[in-house]
RNA sequence: GGGUCGGUACCCGAGUGGCCAAAGGGAGCGGCCUGUAAAGUCGCUGGCACAGCCUACGUUGGUUCGAAUCCAACCCGGCCCA
């Protein structure tokens, strides 16, 4: 095992706060494995590189030969969280969020190592509190306490509703780390109250509190917010060597550096070259991201993938080609009238569209193009037979190739 | 429990009886430009069997030729008082 100060120099690597050093480094003096804890919400199962920041973390925690240890937080998410209220969909069943924490596995398998890792639910330990436990726990929380939270805070100045039930979370989540007896806590720096709170509940019940450990959030496509599933300003760690890289070639400029440290898993030293480079004008913005593209899609892809999704860019964006790999669609002709059907719904059928109406709009906009022809006319139509094999394209980058049926 | 203000499209927010599918901004989408960057610029942004029709301004019901707008009850939120 390295020394502790190599140990200390790669866990902390990238880390906005850390809850102590000197905790931490207590902590591996003594030689003995210690415990990460990463919480997970099954309410959405799609990881993006936004979340592999934490993860990568995590994988150094295990290549150190640490245990990793994943608290799926399946109570919670059937229980609801109604600072999504707005939303009206219902709380998850229990079936819909295992299936959500199983494809997150999956997912996460591609950063963790399978070894040095367990996997716990926290409704084993919190499905079993009653009232009085929980008014216990809430007994050693004060609101002004709670309400140093950031996002608390402000919403309580706003005049924005906050529930009882949020005020939970933070006690819940620490409690968790109780329950495993977590040395260290990892999460977005969004989550330092949270895990900051996991401290106060273990040294009440007499553990040696956790350290905890917060790495940036990363910003999403747009440079601006968080990256999200649901801002859809997101790269899939699941999506396609090419897909990706055309995200990523999409980013703005200034977050070239950020996106490389945070999300290729490169080494710090890597990092420091790499950001050297750039801000001495060695390469070039444009060279720049492409670099750090193929990097990320390396990671995710495995090496060389990043410089064939590069060549397929190349290929789609620079000489205009269509890609290799594009969705095919099944015509369906039911919606045919005396034997021809309006672009605007085939686009919308293939899913390139919202609705028939977006699907005119696109047209009308100059937006869609038959095979590399752009189409003017919002009301066109054409013979289910004429689209065979035809490649319809929507925007810059949205295609997908027809079939009909029986042809 | 009482008082008071409020709930409008993805978000913020204007609109207080017809000219409202509803100003403005943000966000998003498309065209041009370009490096699928930034900046800029032009346009679009409820749906459909599209000169028409349908659905939508918290919910339900009412007044009216006509309601996002008026009335009633209810639901939800903020603030103040208890």
């Amino acid at each position: 095992m390295p020394s502790v100060d190599e140990q200390i120099r790669a866990l902390t690597a990238g880390a906005v706060d850390v809850v102590s050093e000197a905790e931490l480094r207590k902590k591996l003096e003594r030689g003995t494995p210690l415990r990460a804890k990463l919480g997970l919400d099954p309410t959405k199962p799609d990881i993006h590189i936004g979340h592999s920041v934490v993860l990568h973390t995590l994988r150094r925690f295990q290549e150190l030969g640490h245990t990793a240890v994943l608290i799926v937080g399946d109570f919670t998410a059937v229980v609801g969280d109604p600072s999504d209220r707005s939303s009206t969909r219902p709380a998850l069943s229990k079936e819909e969020a295992e299936a959500n924490a199983e494809t997150y596995f999956d997912q996460a398998k591609k950063i963790l190592l399978p070894d040095n890792l367990e996997i716990r639910h926290n409704s084993e330990w919190l499905g079993k509190m009653d009232i009085a436990d929980v008014l216990r726990l809430t007994a050693r929380v004060t609101v002004a306490q709670m309400l140093e939270r950031d996002d608390f805070e402000k919403r309580y100045k706003d005049g924005k509703p906050i529930s009882i039930m949020e005020f939970l979370y933070p006690l819940l989540q620490g409690w968790d780390s109780v329950m495993i007896n977590a040395d260290v806590e990892l999460g977005g720096t969004d989550q330092l109250f949270n895990n900051l709170m996991g401290r106060t509940l273990q040294e009440q019940e007499g553990q040696e509190p956790q350290v905890v450990i917060t790495v940036p959030l990363l910003e999403g496509l747009d440079g601006m917010q968080k990256m999200s599933k649901s801002l859809d300003n997101y790269v899939a760690v699941t999506e396609a060597p090419a897909t990706q890289f055309g995200k990523l070639m999409s980013v703005p400029d200034t977050l070239t550096t950020r996106y490389f440290a945070l999300t290729s898993g490169a080494s710090a030293d890597d990092v420091a070259d790499f950001t050297m480079k750039v801000e001495r004008g060695g390469l070039s913005p444009v060279e720049a991201k492409r670099a750090m593209a193929r990097r990320v899609v390396d990671a995710f892809h495995g090496d060389g993938a990043g410089e064939s999704a590069e060549a397929e860019f190349d290929r789609v964006f620079k000489s205009k080609e269509t890609p290799t790999d594009i969705p095919e669609h099944l015509l369906d002709d039911g919606e045919a009238v005396d034997g021809r059907i309006r672009l605007a719904n085939v686009l919308r059928q293939a899913g390139l569209v919202k609705t028939n109406a977006e699907g005119k709009r696109q047209i009308t906009q100059g937006g869609v193009k038959i095979d590399g022809q752009a189409v003017s006319d919002p009301d066109a139509t054409y013979a289910p037979a004429e689209l065979q094999g035809a490649t319809l394209q929507v925007g810059r980058r949205r295609w997908v190739k027809i079939r009909v049926p029986g042809e």
